[in-house]
DNA sequence: GCAATGAGCGTC
DNA sequence: ACGCTCATTGCT
C-alpha cells in the first residue's frame, strides 16, 4: 500500500492525518455492477477512527462521486497499491452489518450468480436516524425451558429439541400434523433456542401466521425478547424492531421473507414454515429463497434449522433423502386419530345433487350432504375455490393427462395470437419453444388436445343459493363479486365457531374456532393443470392447509375433494402422508429432469445480449441450453446442469455478467437461478 | 515540437 | 462524475 497525499484538488486545506490504529477500512460500495462486485479500501482518517466501526454505514467518494457504503473491517494496511481515498464521512456508528450477515450475503449473491451489494439492499433496511438516537433497552435474561409436549407426539421431535438446547447443528425436516397447534410447536423450539441464551429466527409467509406465531413467542420469551418483522410496517417502526434484533435485545425474530436476514445475535435455530408458499421467493434481485438462504446461513453459523409445513417439498425431501435432515412426522394413530374423514369424488363421475340450486353450484351430492351435515351441527364450512381468472393450459382430450413436451418435457400451450386464416396455430413448449405437430398422449394414445380453463370463482354466489338462510363469508379473491381479477379482497384471519360457509381462494382461509364441520375443495382437476412445475405440489399443499383445519373425523369432521381419486396428490391427501407425496414428486421429477433433481437457470434478455452473455460464460461442460421461448419484450433461455454443478453454474454466469459490465454492454440480461419456468 | 483541447475509461 | 490517459488539433 502507498498512502500518498491527494494532489491539487484538496492540497490547500491538508490532508488528515489516517488513524494511528488500523487506518485501512475494508468499504462494500452501493456500486451495482458486476465487475465491482467486491471491496474497495479507504483511508480513515484519524477524526473518525473511533466512529468507523465494522458494519457502519459510510459515504465515499467513489469514481469521482460520493456512493454509500457499508464499513467491513478495518484492517492495518490494504493489498490495493494504488493511492487509497480517504473515507468521505461516517453516516452512523452504529454497526448495522454484522460480520455473519456480511458473510451471508456474499455466499447468498455468489449462489444466485448475483451482486452483493443487492443481498445486502435487502438485509440492510434503510436507515432512520431518529429511530437511531432512541435509547436501546436492556436485553431481557433467557427464559426459563419451556414444556415440549407437543413435540414428544413425534417421533424424534422430543431429540430435535434436545439438540437445539444443547446447541448442536441438528437439521430436520417436519411435517405437522392435522389439527396440529403448530404455532405453539414453533413458538416452544424457539423459546428452546432462547433458553439456551441463543437467538431464533422463524419466517413465515404471510402476517397473518406471524401474528399467530409472534403471539406463542410472547407467551413463553416475554414482549421484549420476541420481535415480529412484516413488511407492512412503516418505516420507522420496521427499523426500530430490526435494531432491537441487531442490538440483540430481540432475541426471538418472527417474520415474513426479508427476515430470513434479520441480525439476530448467536442464533441456533433458524425456522421455514411453508416453505412451498411461493411468497418465501424474494422477487427482487438475486430472488433468493427463504429456504436456502436459511439452509445456507445455518451451514455458516452451525444453527439448528427446521424446514417446516403440512406439506412437503420435493427440496425439503432431497434434504431428507441426501442425509442432511432428518425428518419429523407425526405415526400413522396419531394422523388417523387427528385427520379428517376425506371422500375425492372424479368431476366427471359424481352423482348430482337432485335439487336444481346444487347442481348449478357443480357441487356433488356427496359434497352437499357433507356441508349440511356440519351445518346442521351449527360448524362452519370452508370452501375453497381455486383463483378467478384464465389460464391457458393443454391436456389430453381424453385422460386429462397434462400435454408436455417430447423434446423436454416442458408444458404444452397454445401460443398468443390470432389463428391465420382459420386455423389455430400448433401448440408449443413453454420451455425450449418445439413446435408440437403430431401430439399423441402417452398414458393413453389420443391424439386430441383440450385447452384447460380455469373458470372465474363465481362460487360465493351459487353457494348462497344452494344453502338458502346460510351466511356466506369470503375471503381472498373470491370474495366481493368483483370479478374474476378482484384479488384485493378482504383475508378474513378467523371466524367464529357458527354455521357458515366460508368461501376462499387457496392461502386466504381463515381458522375457525374449533375447527370446520368440513370443507369442500372444489375443480381440483382444474387446479391440477394449471401449467407450472409445482401445479401437483401446490394444489396438494393447498388442499392440505384447508383440510388441517377441518375438525378431526371423530368429531364429525369431513373433506370432500372433487378430483380424480387415482392421482397421487389425491391419494397422498385421503392418507395424510405428505412425505409419501413428497418423494413421488421428487421422483417424478428427477426422471423428466425438473429442479431439484437438477438445477436451473432462467436467461431474459433480447436475443443479442442473451447470446453475448453465452458468448462469454464459460458454462460446465454439463450444461444444456433450452429454448428461446418469447418472455416479455425479449425471450428467455434456461440453461439447465446436473446439482452438483449448480456452483459452476453460478460463477460462470457471474463471471459472464462481469465481462458484459465491464464492456459497458447495452441491454442486461436478467439471470434468475432456481426460477420456476 | 509541443501546448491545448477532447474523448474514453476506470473506478481504492 | 471526476481525474486520469492518450489521441487529435493547431500554432510557432
Amino acid at each position: 500500500m502507498t498512502v500518498r497525499a491527494r494532489p491539487s484538488a484538496s492540497a490547500g486545506l491538508g490532508q488528515p492525518a489516517p488513524a494511528a490504529e488500523l487506518p485501512v477500512a475494508r468499504v462494500w460500495v452501493d456500486v451495482p455492477l458486476s465487475h465491482l462486485d467486491r471491496p474497495f479500501d479507504y483511508l480513515v482518517p484519524e477524526s473518525m477512527a473511533a466512529d468507523a466501526v465494522p458494519g457502519c454505514r459510510v459515504r465515499v467518494r467513489f469514481a469521482g462521486r460520493q456512493v454509500h457504503g457499508l464499513l467491513l473491517d478495518r484492517l492495518a494496511e490494504s493489498d490495493h497499491d494504488g493511492r487509497l481515498e480517504f473515507l468521505g464521512r461516517v453516516v452512523s456508528p452504529e454497526p448495522v452489518l454484522s460480520a455473519e450477515v456480511a458473510t451471508l450475503a456474499r455466499a447468498v449473491a455468489d449462489r444466485y450468480a448475483g451482486l452483493m451489494v443487492d443481498v445486502l439492499r435487502l438485509a440492510v433496511p434503510p436507515r432512520h436516524a431518529k429511530v437511531e438516537a432512541e435509547p436501546p433497552g436492556a436485553p431481557p435474561p433467557p427464559p426459563p425451558r419451556p414444556g415440549t409436549a407437543g413435540w414428544a407426539r413425534y417421533p424424534r421431535g422430543t431429540a430435535f429439541l434436545d439438540a437445539v438446547a444443547a446447541g448442536r447443528p441438528a437439521h430436520a425436516v417436519w411435517q405437522a400434523a392435522p389439527g396440529e397447534d403448530w404455532p405453539r410447536l414453533l413458538a416452544e423450539a424457539a423459546a428452546t433456542a432462547a433458553s439456551a441464551g441463543r437467538g431464533a429466527l422463524i419466517v413465515l409467509p404471510d402476517y397473518r401466521d406471524v401474528e399467530r406465531v409472534h403471539a406463542a413467542c410472547t407467551a413463553l420469551v416475554g414482549e421484549t425478547a420476541a420481535v415480529a418483522l412484516t413488511a407492512d410496517l412503516g418505516p420507522a417502526r420496521r427499523y426500530r424492531r430490526w435494531l432491537a434484533v441487531r442490538r440483540g435485545i430481540g432475541r426471538v425474530v418472527v417474520g415474513t421473507r426479508a427476515a430470513m436476514f434479520a441480525p439476530v445475535a448467536d442464533p441456533g435455530l433458524l425456522v421455514v414454515w411453508d416453505d412451498g408458499d411461493d411468497l418465501h421467493a424474494e422477487q427482487r434481485a438475486p430472488y433468493p429463497h427463504v429456504r436456502e438462504v436459511l439452509i445456507q446461513r445455518a451451514h455458516a453459523t452451525g444453527a439448528a434449522l427446521l424446514c417446516a409445513g403440512l406439506a412437503r417439498t420435493s427440496e425439503a425431501q432431497l434434504l431428507v433423502d441426501s442425509g442432511w435432515a432428518h425428518e419429523i412426522v407425526a405415526g400413522r394413530p396419531v394422523v388417523r386419530q387427528a385427520a379428517p374423514r376425506i371422500t375425492a369424488i372424479g368431476d366427471d363421475a359424481w352423482e348430482q345433487a337432485r335439487d336444481q340450486a346444487a347442481r348449478s353450484a357443480r357441487l356433488p351430492l356427496v359434497a352437499v350432504d357433507a356441508a349440511r351435515e356440519a351445518l346442521a351441527d351449527g360448524a362452519p364450512v370452508l370452501v375453497q375455490v381455486p383463483r378467478g381468472g384464465y389460464v391457458p393450459a393443454l391436456a389430453c382430450g381424453q385422460c386429462r393427462t397434462r400435454a408436455r413436451c417430447r423434446r423436454c418435457a416442458g408444458p404444452l400451450a397454445l401460443p398468443a395470437g390470432e389463428v391465420r386464416d382459420g386455423d389455430p396455430r400448433p401448440p408449443a413448449c413453454r420451455w425450449c419453444g418445439v413446435v408440437e405437430t403430431s401430439f399423441v398422449c402417452p398414458a393413453c394414445g389420443s391424439r386430441r388436445l383440450r385447452a384447460v380453463v380455469v373458470g372465474a370463482a363465481r362460487t360465493a354466489e351459487e353457494l348462497g343459493r344452494a344453502f338458502p338462510g346460510v351466511p356466506v363469508r369470503t375471503s381472498g379473491a373470491a370474495g366481493g363479486g368483483g370479478g374474476p381479477d378482484a384479488a384485493d379482497a378482504a383475508v378474513l384471519s378467523s371466524v367464529p365457531a357458527r354455521r357458515a360457509l366460508v368461501v376462499c381462494t387457496p392461502g386466504a382461509e381463515p381458522v375457525a374456532e374449533g375447527g370446520y364441520g368440513a370443507a369442500l375443495l372444489l375443480d381440483g382437476w382444474a387446479m391440477l393443470a394449471r401449467l407450472d412445475l409445482r401445479a401437483t405440489e401446490e394444489t396438494y399443499r393447498r388442499w392440505l392447509t384447508a383440510a388441517a383445519l377441518v375438525r378431526p373425523a371423530a368429531a364429525g369432521g369431513r373433506v370432500v375433494v372433487v378430483a380424480d381419486s387415482a392421482l397421487a396428490p389425491v391419494q397422498a391427501l385421503i392418507r395424510w402422508d405428505p412425505a409419501w407425496h413428497a418423494a413421488v414428486e421428487l421422483a417424478a421429477r428427477t426422471e423428466l429432469g425438473f429442479p431439484p433433481a437438477v438445477r436451473m437457470a432462467a436467461l431474459d434478455g433480447t436475443p443479442a445480449a442473451i447470446a453475448d452473455l453465452l458468448g462469454a460464460a464459460r458454462l460446465p461442460p454439463t450444461a444444456e441450453l433450452l429454448g428461446p421461448v418469447p418472455a416479455g419484450d425479449g425471450e428467455r433461455m434456461l440453461v439447465r446442469v446436473p446439482r452438483a454443478d449448480g456452483r459452476a453454474l453460478a460463477s460462470a454466469l457471474a463471471a459472464a455478467q462481469a465481462v458484459r459490465t465491464a464492456r459497458k454492454a447495452a441491454d442486461p440480461v436478467r439471470v434468475q437461478l432456481d426460477a420456476t419456468p
